[in-house]
DNA sequence: GTGAAAGCGCTAACAG
DNA sequence: CTGTTAGCGCTTTCAC
């Protein structure tokens, strides 16, 4: 905003002739104008090059028509791919988002949520950072629709849309058994992230329903979820003697990582017996070439289930609040990589 | 902004005992406040969970603090990697970005431009969808800071940060040259797209350079620039009788795109033969198996000199306007894969 | 050091 | 159908 440089209604009203009150009407489009006046008010707006400042509107009419979201990552693909399918919904309705990164951190979540709440935007959307979001309790909150997104926060009782990690994570298992593995290494990240533990938890449970033992040696998290931890992890578990040929990545970095670490770095003998499964499935997906499964995160429906719920509160219909929509991911199977397809195996989780 | 809901200066001020000028003037942190005063308005801004309206200060300050970026899609690696390094530099000086996607289309780029001048954004960054750039021309944006990102717009005389495409190109070629190619493919997109074209021409020169002839029917382009068309003009390229065995990628979704194709539908033989080069290297790059040279684009650098300028230009420094930074991209010889390392080319092109 | 008051650009009664 | 006017919440002279 330069100073000065800007035009007015003021100085539209002037040029048409009109007072300001009626260059607000053909500005909200209010009929009880005349056809002509309209017409003076739109040819002067033009002719000054005339842009309704939407701060000063928003001061009055008390709302920005901004959409705030919260995401650990801006070069997160998955993330984006969501708020962009969000975007496509958002934009028609008049909406604008302001994406803030969290950066993985509570504290710059919470901060970038203080922006957020100061610039009085009409509903917020976060991808958590961590299950910790007592700083989403304030009361300067109340009364804005707030959407969790991917990761639940157990204390928060908003409305939230997830991926199907369980029924996820058992498909791949199933997959895995089905070609005849008895054997499954595990290879994850923190359990303070939401989606971390519970694909962990669906694990043990898939390899209890096949009545396996998962192998602690095999079993590998730590903090981070990314590209590093996933060579790391997968070279410290082939470092291990008699290791399992099947591995279970709770996400596309951990088996991105991994991958690379086995191409470059793993012969020929144990690489040929190697069949990984995993959670994601992204654009290159299709270069994983030790991967037989994969659980694709509906990234789109997610994206317009969050929508569709932000217009719905938006809206001022809090009808089934809070609400908890649970979205499977559909399972790839890669044949191309020796990927045999089976049955489903029968869910025992919420459909849809 | 839910209605009536929340604290004002006012309701502050009456339970501090002062004015709402007072209040004011602790909020920015004005000398001239008692320590006592101070105290007690502090006091009185936690006790009734006080925020501070950006949308009124912004209203009368004349300016929001806010940073417009466009980009051609949200979803794109490259894009958000600069936009995150932006946001590392930006949010420290109190800055809050909207990021806003053009899909592609002048026309969207158009309209979200249009939201963006009537929010009073500060500055503006975008990353052009094409060359047509006139929008960018109104007087609503005169005065205030625009860069322009990757791609240039001939007719936009604007502070612009690129990538050196043309010695990232000629360096690819020279790559290949002295492994003992003298045929090369090309497999490239849109002309009207700056980056496209500017690769485009740099082939030719390089191929010039080493008195070597492009053949038209292995100089493969189309609109898209996508995984899509990618898998198309390699699968169109690889049926013509008597093909290069050398490839070259105007960028990472071609040559992904191709890279998938070849994996999954082309024979051994001919596929053992294949070597390809490419613009861009993003996270996954080790998974593209016959790449032995890519030029990585400085994203993080890039992000950096956008963010410098923007600051600059928003401290009323237009010393140098328009200003040009081109930076130049790292080849990355890729050994893994049968890439050898070679004497960078002598450079013709601006350093830095 | 602090308060009173004007006004940023716009919308929405309320009159006419 | 159109104009006048009173704020939205905040910053900022100008007095005291």
């Amino acid at each position: 905003m330069r100073d000065g440089g800007s035009i007015t209604i003021k100085e539209v009203a002037q040029l048409a002739g009109v007072s300001i009150a009626t260059v607000s009407r053909v500005l909200n489009h209010h009929a009880s104008v005349t056809a002509d006046t309209e017409q003076r008010v739109r040819e002067a707006m033009l002719e000054l090059g005339y842009n309704r400042n939407e701060v000063a509107r928003s001061l009055k009419i008390r709302h920005t028509r901004t959409i705030g979201i919260i995401a650990p990552e801006l070069s997160n693909t998955f993330f984006m791919e969501v708020v962009e399918t969000m975007d496509c919904i958002l934009t028609p309705h008049g909406y604008t988002m302001i994406i803030c990164s969290s950066n993985d951190s509570v504290q710059e979540e919470q901060r970038k949520l203080q922006v957020l709440i100061e610039r009085n935007v009409d509903a917020l959307v976060v991808i958590p950072a961590s299950d910790e979001g007592g700083h989403f309790l304030t009361k300067a909150l109340s009364g804005i629709p707030v959407v969790l997104v991917d990761r639940k926060i157990p204390a928060l009782h908003v409305d939230t849309v997830l991926t199907d990690n369980r029924y996820g994570v058992r498909q791949l298992v199933a997959g895995l058994v089905h070609e005849g593995f008895s054997r499954i290494g595990f290879i994850g990240g923190d359990m303070h992230i939401p989606t971390a533990n519970e694909r962990f938890h669906g694990f043990l449970e898939a390899m209890d329903d096949h009545k396996l033992k998962p192998e602690k040696e095999f079993v590998l998290m730590d903090g981070a979820m990314n590209q590093y931890s996933g060579r790391a992890l997968m070279e410290e578990a082939l470092s291990r003697p008699n290791h399992p040929d099947a591995f279970l990545f709770a996400n596309d970095s951990l088996h991105l990582g991994a991958t690379t670490y086995v191409t470059e770095c793993v012969s020929p003998e144990v690489r040929s017996k190697l069949v990984f499964a995993s959670f994601d499935y992204l654009h290159y997906a299709p270069l994983l070439r030790f991967c037989h499964y994969a659980a694709a995160q509906p990234m789109e429906k997610i994206g317009k289930a969050v929508a569709a719920l932000v217009l719905k509160r938006l809206e001022q219909d809090w009808s089934g609040y809070p609400e908890e929509v649970v979205l499977r991911p559909e399972i790839k199977v890669m044949s191309a990589n020796g990927g045999i397809p089976f049955m489903i195996v029968r869910a025992e989780t919420p459909v849809q």
